[in-house]
DNA sequence: GAGTTCAGTGAACATCTGTACACCCCAGCG
DNA sequence: CGCTGGGGTGTACAGATGTTCACTGAACTC
């Protein structure tokens, strides 16, 4: 019987918990089988329970692309992750509180995004290709985050999707704030602003879904949807820009 | 021991399949308890079936709304409706197909609602109110349809998600062709027409979810929704206008 | 160096799931 | 009239699920 084995989780992060005796597999044990002993380096009890942590939150976005957050169980993320069902309590109340913090997680990269376009100049035709670019990139970059978001916006969890639905209000306001310093539009009213900003996010969260939707293969495809995107976003601003400020 | 005894569908539908023997209550079987028999009018047999299949229907509906079609369970929609799981087999292989028979029945009642706005004059601050009241007044008629489309565009069933892509990108060349024929963009390039189309389903897929989103007992928030998509579709349509064609 | 904390284990539970199977009984047919 | 097709029933099973409980042993604290 082997003394130190080592769980390795199933993909991409490869974070692994610290184990100290069995394998789980299933309610039905066994002995763990013999396991080549890696050499980890020493770290805090609170470092591993981070890095526990962290394997949970990747594993539970990961299965969520897949199944829905909604039908993901616990037992899945566990085993997943490699320990053990009820190890999961020692970081999460329930799958519930995991998705809350995926919604976090998946803001932050958006709002890092967000920043990055309000930092170039403000001319328009820069600022439309702009965006479009670096929401593509950051939909490339992200993408685990943003599919997570596109759905679980109107997906089964009803936290969840009270949560994003705020953000993407806070978002929606930002931009109104950020349109009404454009040299075109600082008569207009907050209520156009609002709409106008409004209707900007949703197209911009359409073009996300698109390029999701879209095979990762068919770079024609995303090229398409970028053109598309960007016109989108001069009509509608040139759009808004004629049709002055009637109220 | 009693004879004939009906179940009773749990809510809306009131659709109950012809029952002969027992009550199904989970699989520990129970007696029947005594039932005030019903009087049923003598139905076909084709008939009978007919009926059990909208009642599972409708009960796929209904549970879909609140969990999410994937996280609902054939023995859950089976108890709803008042039959033995097994008996599902009669009619569906599968949920998952059943979810793809709701796509049908959801899309049917949305060209329905386009053919009501195709039939209106072709002005375009008429189309525009037309557009919106009717948009509004099928959501309130086919809440549970479109609140279905909504979720399960993204939601975990993929043959599903898959359905309504198709069904909504139908309609967006429907909605292309129909734009041609308006006196301003008659001579647009049929990209254009199609990125102008793209832009506007997604403001109205958004004007949808954000009715579905606002509690029922609030008029106020439901005008307010209205109005920023009459100014969005104005927007649009405005700037699609002046901007011209610029290839 | 002794004592405490706590992330992880493993067994047990009640409950739910999809599906196979044999049966039953009535409408609808000849 | 009797036969039969098929919508319905019950039973059964193997597997999955959330959660509880008592436990262990290495990392921390003093």
């Amino acid at each position: 019987m082997c003394s130190v084995t080592v769980g390795v989780g199933r993909s991409s992060g490869g974070s692994a918990p610290g184990r100290t005796r069995g394998a789980y597999d299933g309610d039905v044990s066994e002995q763990a089988t013999g396991v080549t002993a890696v050499v980890e380096p020493p770290l805090s009890r609170a470092a591993r329970k981070e890095r526990t942590r962290q394997a949970l939150l990747d594993a539970g976005l990961r299965l969520a692309a897949d199944h829905t957050l909604a039908a993901v169980s616990l037992r899945h993320i566990a085993r997943e992750v490699g320990i053990v069902p009820t190890a999961f309590y020692r970081h999460f109340d329930s799958v519930e509180q995991l998705g809350l913090e995926l919604v976090d997680a998946s803001f932050a990269s958006l709002r890092a995004m967000i920043r990055e376009v309000r930092a170039g100049e403000p001319e328009v035709n820069t600022i439309v290709r702009n965006s479009v670019e670096v929401l593509v990139e950051h939909v490339h970059a992200q993408r685990a985050h943003f599919h997570f978001i596109a759905r679980e916006r109107f997906g089964g969890v009803p936290a969840v999707r009270e949560a994003i639905g705020h953000q993407l209000q806070l978002f929606e306001r930002e931009l109104a704030t950020d349109l009404a310093r454009l040299p075109t539009m600082d008569t207009w009213s907050s209520e156009d602003l609002r709409v106008l900003a409004n209707l900007i996010v949703h197209a911009m969260v359409a073009t996300v879904e698109q390029l999701l939707a879209a095979p990762a293969n068919r770079p024609d495809l995303e090229q398409e949807i970028m053109r598309t995107a960007r016109r989108q976003l001069q009509m509608i601003i040139v759009g808004a820009a004629s049709w002055g400020n009637p109220r």
